[in-house]
DNA sequence: CAACAAATGACAACCGATTGCCAATAGCTG
DNA sequence: CAGCTATTGGCAATCGGTTGTCATTTGTTG
């Protein structure tokens, strides 16, 4: 009466489908995979069957046989980073739309967890997005080559990438500081192998040239608000009376620490952070900051990956995308004081 | 002179490794998982063999043919939400230090997304652990019956959970309040079909009972900074002095809805927070809130996990694991005000 | 030294899908 | 209605491991 598989409660499969439509299991498959290549009536059929038995396609299996694993590996240096957050919401966002199912792995900040996360996402994932890298340019470019790779605010020739246009919105950040009469200001610099970092410090050196003022770097600093306190205490040492922080977190980190110390912001030193993350608004003052699209950027990063995965869907593929950034003000920059705040 | 496979860019399997060392594929297979079970000196040949190949299993076929995904699903309802990253950190370390990979959804608050991935991560994972789950006592049973399943924040008899008992700090609180003065108190309540909320309603409403205030509850509004201005508008119009809030993110909102009204906290109004997440205490004024042990709590949820699906690894099982949590007393907290805000 | 048990290695059947290849069938033309 | 092509369906190999079964070898004991 019933067939073997008719009320089993092991999950159905392509043969308990076939068994029940009196069909081959290849057919099952095509019928599910290349509608067009199968008799309507048929497909029909074995759709209707697979509704009955509530099949789902076994993942493990597809991925065996057909190479594709319909997984993406997304690497960040430090999940709980505010800015990954909307990085990591976009890309799934993305991912899931397109049918596809998001690996996340924090890397820790290590380019050792980085090197070997990618090795081992080699088989078990169709394409790897690769956020912050701490690999070394060759690295990135060996690993390109040997899988679908799209990065995130690194820059590597041949590497396709995502781009956050900060370098431009130092620039901004600066004319503001240097119209509120700041002339001796700092750039408090990130991790010293994150070329978001360098990028934006040579922008910045650039730009502060071609304004007559004097910027020093500081730093190198982990990007936590941890760090935020020896930032500060850096800067307040150095005399400037502006600071350009490599990111939100350091820049709040340096808010709670100038207050510490009894000193008040914007009115003795002015600070600039970077990213706009959760948080920026509402911290005390609320911070004058560089205002990203994260999330725009995992799902343009998701976008640039999936056209590799799919070359045939038209669109060129471009390798490249910069996205663009403003300067958000708010109330931790203000006019430069009169006199200097250490020595004179 | 070379076997097939030596320098070849494909990956190496086990069938290369065998043929490289002239013994049966199985013996490969055997001598890499119960290596007990191979002749120590095979053993040796067949690990230097495979070190020589780059060898790494696939985990596709690995799944396929043992049944055992070696990856857990993690979902949680808003990987925006500061209050996860720490969740996901722990979940993730602990996971990958038991060899297993993570897999990450955001279940956007949904129901029905949530019942979706349950059911797909059937096959694609060995077990799962849902933070804060919107499904229903009887979803989430029949879903721990079909699979091993962790609860974060949810109490289901049979549904092995992890609890942040944040009821009893929510008494602390009170107790913290009333001290200051306040006798009119309100539950800023978070989403109907959060468990968590209405379990500290209850706890929050026997113990005013027992301490002769009156505590009011108003709400629901949604777990994000933006339902802040809601709420608070709430709150001033119900006269209250004080805000125990579902979470800190209604809390921050409140404070900055507050601001913008002209309202002094704690002058005017008190704010009690939940979580202590990142941003609670460089928010304007900090945040007091109930302090959790977030990570850990993702920790011991991996943990409870693992023994269920290693059962033979000793240690009770245990079903039910309680984390402590504490009020942490910052700035948003003060006297009562002599004269009520509003109301007379 | 014979006999026996324990340890070890090889074979082959899976796991659940995909896919190349060929056969059967359909529909079409002449 | 025969003969042809264009579709469609089925067989079987394959992906890379795991695991049960069995034969062989090794080592130990009487």
């Amino acid at each position: 009466m019933t067939t073997q598989a008719a009320g089993a409660d092991r999950p159905a499969t392509i043969h308990d489908i076939a068994a029940r439509c009196g069909v081959a299991a290849s057919t099952v498959s095509r019928a599910l995979s290349t509608p067009d290549r199968v008799n309507i009536r048929t497909r029909e059929r074995i759709e209707a069957a697979a509704a009955a038995l509530n099949y789902r396609p076994n993942i493990q299996a597809k991925a065996l046989s057909s190479g594709r694993t319909s997984a993406v590996g997304v690497l960040v240096p430090d999940i709980t980073n505010p800015f990954y957050f909307d990085l990591i919401r976009g890309t799934q966002l993305q991912l899931k739309a397109a049918g596809y199912t998001q690996l996340l792995v924090d890397t820790e900040e290590s380019d050792e967890v980085e090197a070997t996360t990618v090795d081992q996402l080699q088989k078990s994932a169709d394409g790897i997005i690769v956020a912050a890298s701490r690999l070394t340019d060759e690295a990135l470019l060996a690993a390109a080559s040997t899988m679908p790779l799209v990065v995130i605010n690194r820059d590597v020739p041949g590497v396709p990438a995502v781009i956050i246009d900060t370098p431009s919105a130092t620039s901004q950040a600066l004319d503001h500081l240097v119209s509120l009469g700041h002339t001796r200001i700092a750039y408090i610099a990130g991790p010293a192998t994150s070329q978001s970092s360098s990028r934006r410090w040579t922008a910045l050196a650039v730009a502060a040239e071609e304004r007559g003022v004097e910027v020093r770097r500081l730093g190198p600093f982990a990007p936590k608000t941890q760090s935020g306190a020896a930032a500060a205490d850096a800067a307040v040492h150095s005399g400037v009376t502006a600071c350009l922080a490599f990111n939100d977190l350091i820049a709040i980190g340096m808010l709670q620490r100038l207050r510490e110390r009894g000193l008040r912001v914007p009115e003795d030193m002015s600070i600039v952070g970077c990213d706009d993350i959760f948080g920026a608004d509402f911290c005390n003052p609320p911070l004058t900051t560089m205002s990203s699209p994260i999330e725009q950027a995992g799902r343009v990063a998701v976008s640039m990956l999936l056209a590799q995965l799919n070359p045939l869907a038209g669109g060129g593929t471009r390798s490249r995308s910069v996205m663009p950034t403003h300067l958000t003000v708010r109330g931790s920059t203000g006019l430069a004081p009169k006199d200097t705040v250490e020595r004179s």
